[in-house]
DNA sequence: TCTGGGGTCCTAGGACCC
DNA sequence: TCTGGGGTCCTAGGACCC
């Protein structure tokens, strides 16, 4: 450890199989058996306990397909409120070690121990003892990746899953990342790694050892640059404090999965209301509004495509945002074509303090907004079931 | 009766403006 | 009258992350 700093204090703590450890906390007696939470019908996997990933199940997995790979499978319903307070209580813990620490989901966070050294010890010992903390307040484990940099932090804890901690120096950089495969970087999916590969990049190695120019003729100038520094371990170590009042969100938007295809246009236009009644209620609750609305539409054949519009003025308002994406879905002009999902959502928000309405005389948009807020106001007084539009009772 | 839902960012072409 | 060079906005699609 070198005098006046550490040289890895960046932690990457990440809860071990989330959503299904919490719901085991309600369910011990299932603690021994293959299980996973998730939804039923065209659902997918959103976590397996370590007993079904030994079925070989995973997140994202169709559940039809689990159900097939492993009958015996427990599943359990997603209970997001409890997921909620469970991840809020676990960053707390974090906040007690730094106050520098950046969620990147319910169940993962970065920490920048620094400043937390002279208090608590070294990176690896807070590592421990936050995982200790953990265990004993929330009943459930996390693994931690100790590095100087924030994706060797973050492959570290992959690494060191279930239930583990791996520490990598600087000087043990490169013979840690360079055997990986291309897949386990940052922003390399299925596509690009089956393009690299294609490339004859198969490791980390290979990527770290490819001239830039040639690996941003193959992956594009931006990608290519961000592999080279993931391959060599150069990305950054300067996190963004998402504690307290964070970044506002740059879009917000609802879609939904039919249990059955449909080319009913009826169903369909109803379908859209009731997702842009929940943009926009989520919207006004947040103080936003925004100016494009996109539709999206999944074909039968899971064939995705989106279609926007930019209005002269931001909106808020839920018949303003259904009003669009019902032109926008006309204007497919779709016949016979079976629909899987459709999606609303509203993009380039801005607080809604900073809109000014044009309040065009006589105008009979006038009353939505406040038929809006009267809607807002006995949601929040009698729960979303009993208000809703009179076309969906 | 394979393939959720909520997001972010990048690319690329065309329009439009100076 | 033989061809610029940005910059910004809009739209569509795609890839990726958790």
């Amino acid at each position: 450890m070198s005098r006046g700093g550490v040289s890895t204090p960046i932690l990457h703590v990440d809860m071990d199989a989330f959503y299904a450890s919490v719901a085991l906390r309600e369910r011990p007696d299932l603690v021994d058996q293959p299980v996973v939470v998730g939804g039923s019908g065209r659902g997918v996997v959103l976590a397996a306990n370590y007993v079904a990933r030994r079925h070989g199940l995973r997140s994202a997995l169709p559940m039809t397909r689990a159900r097939r790979m492993c009958p015996q499978v427990v599943v359990l319903e997603p209970d997001y409120a409890l997921f909620t307070a469970v991840s809020a209580s676990v960053m707390e813990t974090f906040r007690e070690v730094t106050p520098i620490v950046e969620a990147m989901s319910l169940d993962e966070a970065f920490l920048d121990v620094r400043g937390s050294t002279r208090r608590l010890g070294d990176p690896p010992d807070i590592a421990e003892r936050l995982r200790s903390t953990i265990h004993d307040e929330q009943g459930i484990t996390c693994s931690v990746g100790v590095a100087a940099t924030v994706s060797v932090a973050k492959l570290a804890s992959r690494r060191a899953k279930p239930d583990g901690v791996i520490v990598v120096p600087p000087a043990e950089v490169t013979s840690f990342l360079h055997p990986l495969d291309v897949g386990e970087l940052y922003g390399v999916g299925e596509k690009t790694q089956a393009l690299l590969h294609r490339f004859g990049l198969m490791t980390v190695g290979d990527v770290a050892h490819t001239p830039l120019r040639t690996l941003q003729r193959a992956v594009g100038a931006h990608l290519g640059r961000e592999l080279h520094h993931l391959a060599w371990g150069t990305d950054r170590s300067d996190l963004a404090p998402s504690a307290g009042p964070h970044e506002p969100d740059k879009s917000m938007g609802a879609n939904e999965t039919f249990a059955r295809d449909t080319d009913d246009r009826d169903f369909i236009v109803r379908e859209l209301l009731r997702l842009s009644a929940r943009v926009g209620g989520r919207m006004r609750s947040a103080g936003v509004a925004g100016r494009t609305i996109t539709l999206t539409v999944r074909f039968a054949d899971f064939t995705t495509i989106t279609r926007s519009r930019t209005l002269s003025e931001a909106t808020d308002v839920t018949v303003e945002i259904h009003r669009a994406v019902t032109r926008l879905y006309d204007a497919l002009g779709l016949q016979r074509a079976r629909l899987r999902l459709v999606g609303v959502r509203v993009e380039g928000l801005v607080p809604r303090s900073s809109v000014q309405r044009q309040l065009v005389l006589g105008e009979p948009e006038h009353g939505w907004a406040e038929a809006d807020r009267a809607v807002d106001r006995a949601t929040r007084r009698f729960g979303a079931a009993a208000v809703r539009p009179a076309s969906l009772v």
